[in-house]
DNA sequence: AGCACGCCGACT
DNA sequence: GTCGGCGTGCTC
């Protein structure tokens, strides 16, 4: 039996990132397990605080009689609890972060005090008991108290930070002052009621394609076959539905569900169709959300009151007792991905706890990610195809608009003429039109407007951006040249930086359609509460017979009467330099196809391109997933790019930019050591493609490996010398694994 | 975060 | 000298 356990104590404060060792007293031997909530005496006071088991040994470091014991378990204590110290613990080992930063993210208890809890300073004197404090602190010196009050005469009421980090005021003065009575601590606590379920009751008939998946699933569910599945489902094959009854079969058998959805604002259909399923039993969370509210609703699941419950990333990380199934939606979308510390991938998580747990995972899109999809075809993961429209809607035609030819025929303005004269058909018969913007990636990358060639880096194969500077950047490995006159490849004149917008369309629009009533929606027009809603409301009533808008208007929603579906400038996001270009326009254009026609009415879907033969373009205007894949997957193979390698961005930020290049420098140097034992490829440093934000001047170096596991060992080694190194004090540098995004 | 330690100026 | 206040650093 081990001696020794090490225990990581539950205050908030990250300096406190490590663990410290206890000794197991007899009574408590063999009872302990990791994740367990034990109390322990702490500082020179011996008070007693909770913690978390991390680990039992039966060695120490620390001189023997330097330990103290543990005092004994948490009362209250739960199984959740040691799932999400090994999550955390699994996430630091991957993703590179504080174990308190992990624990954080994986577990509502350390959040709880810090989000319910505005703490306040108030001021209990006034007047005349006012003055004679002042006068008395004066006359013994007590120059931080007389500092504060000061600042309370003018504002009775100050944030607790503000008191102690701005007026450097010390905790212990403060205490001293609430036992004196002249200054009072408020902790304000805020909760909100949980959203209203409605109408619960209804009951679905599943096709047999969709019926299949929900047996095999919970046919190796009950015979502790604990797998992945992933369901490459095309848009309108009901993949909703097949969620919702593996769902309510888990329940049936006691067991619980987490989906996960991109965002809880465009899949309100979805919620709602789950609120109309589980009323009571379901319940959703959003960003939206305070994290008290939040709380309440990870109380109501671990208490057994919920059977599913929906909700974005976070959501992961509800404490279900008996988890079932995790369901991830749309699994390909980047917004699985953390931006903040730790940076975590919500599928990779996903199979973590539910291997921790003893559940399945089931992922779902209509453009499966290349990693997914990848896995897949090894037979890591199950895979289920919906190739099927449920109800009378079929797949669009798609037409593809070659710019570059209305170019040569001297139409300059944004839209064919094919697309005009759609439109006008639209607007005789009455029925609605949706125009799609793709402008994802409007960083100034450079494209000849003859024949469609953008200027790329000769090292890199990623679009070069147009700095301000007048020059062409590559973000990958920091390569520069001047500006281009002239297309290299046809010697056009036309070249330049692509510059549209919402407003320009809808501009343009009005004036060619002066009769058509026209809606916008993109980042202006839903800002606020429920703004996109409203707009899609409206449109969805019919107040209106042309929609323009971004990525939001193609994902999830079904309006019966549009059948056009424009999208303006497709191959935009081609040009984004990002190895995930090709992915993401594909993802965008397959959707955006898939969009029109969703009823009785048949639907057609106009693409404008400036590349009509890119693989790409070609593949979402034939609704063909598979052919993109064995394209885009021979490119990935052949330039060494996830899934084919692994790879990691180290991010180095300081607000000094000669710091942020030494400091990048200083690590390339001792990369290069370290590549002696653990070869890797390894590009940069460069400026980062927003090199200046909020004020914090940014370098990235890419490193390239076959095994994530050897990644994890540079960063390892790496942290190890950033912490060495006084130097990296006036900057911060941050991992990514395989990340989404060009930096 | 909380607690003790040690430094520093004021006062008997 | 000594006392009280205040910042600093450590916590197995």
């Amino acid at each position: 039996m081990p001696g020794y356990a090490n225990v990581i104590v539950e205050i908030a404060l990250e300096k406190l990132d490590r663990t410290f060792q206890y000794k197991i007293p007899e009574e408590l031997d063999g009872q302990l397990a990791v994740g367990m909530e034990v109390q322990v005496p702490f500082g020179r006071g011996n008070r007693l605080i909770s913690g978390y088991v991390m680990e039992l040994s039966d060695r120490t470091e620390c001189e023997d009689h330097r330990l103290k014991e543990i005092a004994g378990i948490a009362p209250g204590r739960l199984s959740v609890e040691q799932h999400f110290i090994r999550l955390a613990a699994w996430m630091r080992e991957t993703y590179g972060a504080t174990m308190i930063q992990c624990l954080k993210t994986v577990s509502p208890i350390r959040q709880k005090v810090k989000g319910l809890e505005a703490k306040q300073v108030r001021l209990m004197k006034n007047g005349q008991d006012l003055s004679n404090c002042l006068a008395l602190y004066q006359k013994k010196n007590a120059k931080a108290k007389l500092r504060l009050l000061e600042a309370l005469a003018e504002n009775d009421r100050l944030p607790y930070e503000l008191v102690t980090k701005k007026l450097h005021i010390s905790g212990a003065t403060l205490r001293a002052l609430q036992e004196e009575g002249v200054v009072e601590i408020l902790s304000e606590k805020k909760y909100r009621n949980p959203p209203v379920p409605k109408d619960p009751g209804a009951h679905i008939v599943l096709h047999e394609s969709q019926q299949a998946i929900v047996d095999q699933v919970l046919a190796d569910y009950r015979d502790q076959r604990y797998g992945t599945y992933l369901i490459h489902g095309i848009t309108g094959s009901g993949k909703t539905e097949v969620y919702m009854e593996i769902a309510a079969g888990m329940a049936a058998m006691g067991k619980q569900a987490i989906v996960l959805i991109p965002e809880i604002a465009l899949t309100y259909q979805t919620v709602m169709r789950f609120y109309r399923r589980f009323g009571e039993r379901v319940s959703v969370l959003h960003s939206r959300m305070s994290a008290g509210e939040r709380y309440d609703q990870f109380e109501r699941a671990k208490n057994g009151g919920l059977d599913v419950i929906i909700g974005p990333r976070s959501a992961l990380f509800t404490p279900f007792l008996q988890l079932g199934v995790i369901i991830i939606d749309e699994e390909h979308e980047g917004t699985y991905k953390s931006e903040t510390m730790p940076r975590y991938h919500a599928r990779e998580t996903a199979m973590e706890r539910a291997r921790l747990a003893g559940a399945s995972v089931i992922l779902g899109s209509a453009t499966p990610s290349l990693e997914s999809y990848t896995k897949a075809l090894r037979g890591e993961y199950r895979l289920f195809s919906l190739t099927e429209r449920r109800g009378e809607g079929t797949l669009p035609g798609v037409i593809l608009a070659d710019m570059r030819k209305e170019l040569a025929a001297g139409n300059r303005s944004m839209f064919s003429g094919m697309l005009l004269e759609a439109i006008e058909k639209q607007l005789e018969k009455g029925e609605q039109t949706m125009l799609f913007l793709n402008r994802r990636g409007f960083a100034g990358f450079v494209s000849c407007r003859e024949c469609g060639q953008v200027i790329k880096c000769p090292h890199c194969d990623v679009s070069l951006s147009y700095h301000r500077d007048g020059r062409l950047h590559c973000h990958y490995c920091g390569y520069t040249k001047a500006m281009e006159k002239k297309c290299p490849q046809c010697g056009s004149p036309y070249i330049g930086t692509f510059r549209a917008g919402t407003q320009q369309v809808e501009e343009a629009v009005k004036r060619r359609f002066p009769q058509a009533r026209v809606l916008r929606m993109d980042m202006d027009t839903t800002r606020g509460k429920g703004g996109h809603e409203a707009v899609l409301e409206r449109f969805a009533s019919g107040d209106a017979d042309i929609l323009i808008g971004t990525q939001m208007i193609v994902k999830g929603h079904d309006f019966k009467n549009v059948t056009l579906m424009g999208v303006l400038a497709a191959d935009l996001s081609l040009m984004v330099p990002d190895y995930r270009a090709a992915e993401r326009t594909f993802q965008l254009l397959a959707q955006a196809a898939g969009r029109a026609g969703r009823s009785r009415k048949p639907g057609q879907v106009i693409i404008q391109t400036y590349q009509p033969e890119h693989y790409a373009v070609q593949a979402a205007a034939k609704h063909d997933y598979r052919r993109f894949y064995e394209e885009e997957m021979g490119y990935r193979l052949l330039a060494g790019y996830p899934p084919a390698a692994h790879m990691m961005a180290v991010l180095i930020a300081s607000e000094e930019e000669s710091l942020a290049d030494e400091l990048a420098n200083l690590l390339k140097e001792q990369l290069k050591r370290i590549l002696k034992q653990i070869p890797a490829e390894c590009m940069g440093p460069a400026p980062a493609s927003l090199s200046k934000v909020r004020d914090l001047y940014r370098r990235t170096i890419y490193l390239k490996q076959e095994s994530q596991n050897n990644l994890a060992d540079i960063r390892k080694l790496l942290e190890q010398y950033i912490e060495q190194n006084g130097q990296f004090a006036g900057g911060t540098v941050q991992f990514d694994l395989d990340p989404m995004q060009e930096y």
